[in-house]
DNA sequence: TCCGATTATAAACAAATGTTTTTATTATTA
DNA sequence: TAATAATAAAAACATTTGTTTATAATCGGA
C-alpha cells in the first residue's frame, strides 16, 4: 500500500477516529473544522488522495459516505438453532441471534456463513468443548481430516471427515465415542474457527 | 424492547441491511425510494418512531447519521507480540496486528482486553490449543479456577489459577505438565475468550 | 536556483439532505 | 359508532454537503 505523508495520515487517522466513535463518516467540513483547514478544497484534495491511496472509499456527490478501507472484514453470522433435514435450514428466521466473526487472513461470502452452538463432548480431543461457538462455512464438499458439520438423523453434528473406500466416516475426537460409518452423508460446510466465552 | 409495528420493522431492516452493504446509513430520500413511500415526511417520520424506540440512533440535522442500535459491541484487540516484565507490555506499537473480537452479553472497557497466540500444549484438556488466540481482559487480581494470563520468568503464561495456603499455583491443564507453586504472581489478566481459525 | 511535491486558501455553485406543517386514508379497538 | 393507531402524502424551506476553479506559500532535492 502506497505511503501516506505526515499530513495524509493524520486527516486519515482523524476520519477512521471518527467513524469509530460515532458510527459514521465525518463531512468535508467536520474535516476541516477539526484538522484546523480553511478551505473545504484542501480538504477535498486530501479526500481524493486518500482514495486514490486505496486508503479511503467514497461514494460520488453522497454525504458521509466515506468510509476507511478496511482489510479485515467483520461478518455478523446467524446462529442456527435446530437443524431439521427437509426445512429450509439457512432460513434467516429462524436463528439463535448472531455472532460476530472475523476471519484472519482470508474473506468469505457473507451469506455462506453460519454459527452453531455445540452440544455434547464428541470432540474435545479437537479442543472443541461443549457450549463452543463454531462458525461454519456453507459447502457440500469436503477433504479428509477436515472437521465438518454434517446432517445425521435430522441432527447437525460437528465431525472430522473422512472418505474411505466409497464410503464415509465422521469420526468423534473423543475415545469415548465411536465413528459414524455411512454411504452417504449430507454435509452443510466445513468448521473455519471456532470461539469460546469464559 | 418495544414491539415495531410490521412497516417499521421493514424500514429498519432496510435501514439496517443498506447499513451492512454501503459501510455507511441512507438517506431519507434513499429510504423513499427503495420503500415505495411518496413523501419524506413518511420516511422522517418512522425514523423518528424507530429512534423513540430505541431500535436507531441519529444525530439531528446531520444527513446520513443513522445508525442501528448495535447491543453487541466490536472490539478491536491488539495481539501482544512477545511480554517482557519492566517494559510497558501493553504499548501499542509493540503488537502483532489485531484480532476483532464481539462477547456475549457483557461489555468491557475497550483498553483493557488484549490478545495472546498461546504457545505449546499445557492447556489442551481445557480446549486451548497451541496457536489458538486468547483474549484477555486486564486485572490483577483473580478467583481460584479462574484462567488468567500471568508473567513467569519474563514470560506471559497461560494457567489455571489457585490461591492455597497463602501460597499460589498456576495450574496447566495437561498431565504432562506440572503446576507452578510461587509466593508471588504477577497476573496480567483473565481469559474471557477463546479463538482458534481453521 | 529552479522544480516538484506538499500544503493551503477563497469564493461560489449545485445538489443532496434533514425538517416542518398541514392534511388524509384505513383498519382496529373500545 | 367514535376514537385511536398506523400508514401515508404534498409542498415548501433551511441547511448541509460535495464539488469546481483559480491561486499561492513553503520546503527539500536536483
Amino acid at each position: 500500500m502506497e505511503q501516506l505523508t505526515p499530513r495524509e495520515k493524520e486527516i486519515f487517522d482523524y476520519i477512521t477516529r471518527q467513524f469509530e466513535e460515532t458510527g459514521y463518516s465525518p463531512s468535508v467540513r467536520d474535516i476541516r473544522a477539526a484538522m484546523g483547514i480553511g478551505s473545504t478544497a484542501t480538504v477535498y484534495n486530501y479526500i481524493e488522495k486518500l482514495c486514490d491511496k486505496g486508503y479511503l472509499r467514497k461514494d460520488a456527490s453522497k454525504s458521509r459516505s466515506l468510509r476507511p478501507v478496511d482489510d479485515t472484514p467483520v461478518y455478523r453470522v446467524p446462529v442456527i438453532g435446530k437443524v431439521t433435514a427437509g426445512s429450509p435450514i439457512f432460513a434467516y428466521e429462524d436463528n439463535d441471534g448472531f455472532v460476530t466473526f472475523s476471519p484472519e487472513g482470508r474473506r468469505f461470502n457473507s451469506s455462506s456463513l453460519f454459527a452453531l452452538k455445540v452440544r455434547g463432548r464428541s470432540m474435545i480431543n479437537a479442543g472443541i468443548l461443549d457450549g463452543d461457538t463454531v462458525i461454519v462455512e456453507r459447502c457440500d464438499v469436503a477433504y479428509n481430516g477436515e472437521i465438518i458439520v454434517a446432517l445425521i438423523d435430522d441432527e447437525a453434528t460437528v465431525k472430522t471427515f473422512y472418505a474411505e473406500d466409497g464410503k464415509f466416516r465422521l469420526q468423534p475426537e473423543n475415545d469415548e465415542y465411536e465413528p459414524i460409518f455411512t454411504d452417504h452423508v449430507r454435509i452443510l460446510g466445513k468448521v473455519v474457527a471456532s470461539i469460546r466465552y469464559y
